[in-house]
DNA sequence: GATATCAAGTCCTATATAGGAATAAAGAGA
DNA sequence: TCTCTTTATTCCTATATAGGACTTGATATC
């Protein structure tokens, strides 16, 4: 009797086999990710990377776009092909920002720290980062918006990964943006984000640092940052009390979600 | 005398002459936009497309790439190009989810609307919309979640654009999706938001309908729809009392913010 | 009638090649 | 010294071509 010839499954990607363009995208990704290139170092240029990879100029060039909309190179015309950095949006958090109602113009926020904590506990942020992690670094700052109205923040970072950070003084954390601050120092970029709402009371340690009354309703609003490959690396939690301003939200994804004319 | 060289402004792109690719993406999306296809129809297949368009293989398929990325069009391997069809998530308000806390289920939702009016009124949306606009449709829904909690909506639409719907009857209109039906019907998909949030007092008419204490705090959430190349067509507000649900926010665009590894 | 095979249509990947255009740095000329 | 020109590097666009892979429907076979 004959062997019956396998039926492939409709749908399914024969193999696993992946595109070229596309091993050559991950293999670029991979060498940023353990560092062997850094934010503003040029790669290889394109017909030397088609040498490196066995591969065809215009199959470089279709992993290169993969990669710069993906926000993790930037390509100059002319100039070279470089490790997009994070770049510091002065004067405003990362996720959002605030403008005043029906205004355009953006406001200026400053950060003070006002904890610094490594805790054990577990809570929304454990099932983020997954059961591996245990020990966690806690650190809560005051945001003020155009010196007129404050906001809560609160981090939390797995302690195994950052353990540095714990060390550090007040003084030296200050006022630095972490989303920039883990992108530079760590090589833990925040590509994308996981965010959820709900109007609350606020919890008490906050109503006391915002100086607002004991069980003031606001809004609590998490954010998972999500790395390469949607590696967790951080976890936050802003808590914003009522007031007239506004809060923008800006998209989630480091490939600045630019407006439509600009997709092609 | 010899005529001066212009001295060409660095970085400028020469003359605006578009390229190819983008021209061909252009084209599609005007036709789209036109109605001369709309949402299901099949493309022509791209080696048609190419002879009519007069270029390459290679540049159709780079024009039709970026109209997949911008949720313009999908297209399946053996299949065709398709224009894409507001894709009803089933039971669910398209510009956020509802989930219980910790939880990874999503909330079924239920609208009801309790009320349709013709508006004179300027507003945040008469912003939104620009000022040639001076009449709105302005029609108010309440959201249950899951049968535990209510949610209040409002949507404003230019009358001049939508007129026949304010004929409607609210039977009609109740329990459909607007962000369906506007692309559906008046080919006008949402294809990118603008959104803003404040913690504040509810107003009173919505206090009344939710049925919570009069000036109890709640999330005041705006989201302005836009359409191809950014034209508005929606400015809805959603008023959300205090409850322990927690609000996942979905990606603004329309082209599925894929997970990384899915860019490619 | 059910199943297997085949063929046409379509998208997907990849290559080799050509010339154009922006940038930066080196060199020529006043 | 300053300005202009040239050159090398680099990215950008576009073409023509080849073969592979998925889907669908028609055809042949049992």
């Amino acid at each position: 009797m004959t062997q019956k010839p396998l039926r492939v499954v409709p749908g399914s990607k024969s193999g696993g086999a992946k595109a070229k363009h596309r091993r050559i995208s991950e293999e670029i990704l991979s060498a940023i990710e353990d560092g062997r290139w850094v934010p503003g170092d040029r790669l290889p240029a394109e017909d030397q990377l088609a040498v490196e990879m066995k591969a065809s100029l215009g199959t470089v060039q279709r992993a290169l776009r993969s990669l710069v909309q993906m926000g993790v190179v930037e390509r100059h015309h002319g100039r070279g092909t470089f490790v997009t950095g994070a770049r510091a949006q002065e004067g405003q958090l990362q996720h959002f920002r605030f403008m005043a109602e029906g205004g355009t113009r953006l406001l200026p926020v400053y950060f003070k720290i006002v904890g610094i904590e490594t805790i054990r506990e577990s809570g929304p942020w454990s099932s983020f980062f997954g059961e591996r992690e245990d020990n966690y670094i806690h650190i809560q700052r005051l945001v003020n918006v155009n010196d007129e109205f404050d906001v809560f923040s609160e981090i939390y970072l797995p302690a195994s990964r950052f353990s540095e950070i714990a060390g550090m003084s007040e003084a030296t954390l200050n006022g630095v943006s972490f989303r920039d601050f883990l992108a530079e120092r760590f090589n833990a970029p925040t590509i994308n984000t996981q965010q959820t709402m709900a109007c609350q009371p606020l919890p008490p340690r906050v109503t006391r640092t915002l100086n607002v009354p004991h069980g003031q309703y606001g809004i609590v609003w998490s954010i998972g940052g999500l790395s390469y490959r949607n590696a967790p690396i951080t976890w936050q939690r802003i808590f914003v009390p009522p007031s007239d301003r506004v809060i923008e939200i800006v998209p989630t994804s480091a490939a600045e979600q630019s407006p439509l004319q600009e997709v092609f």
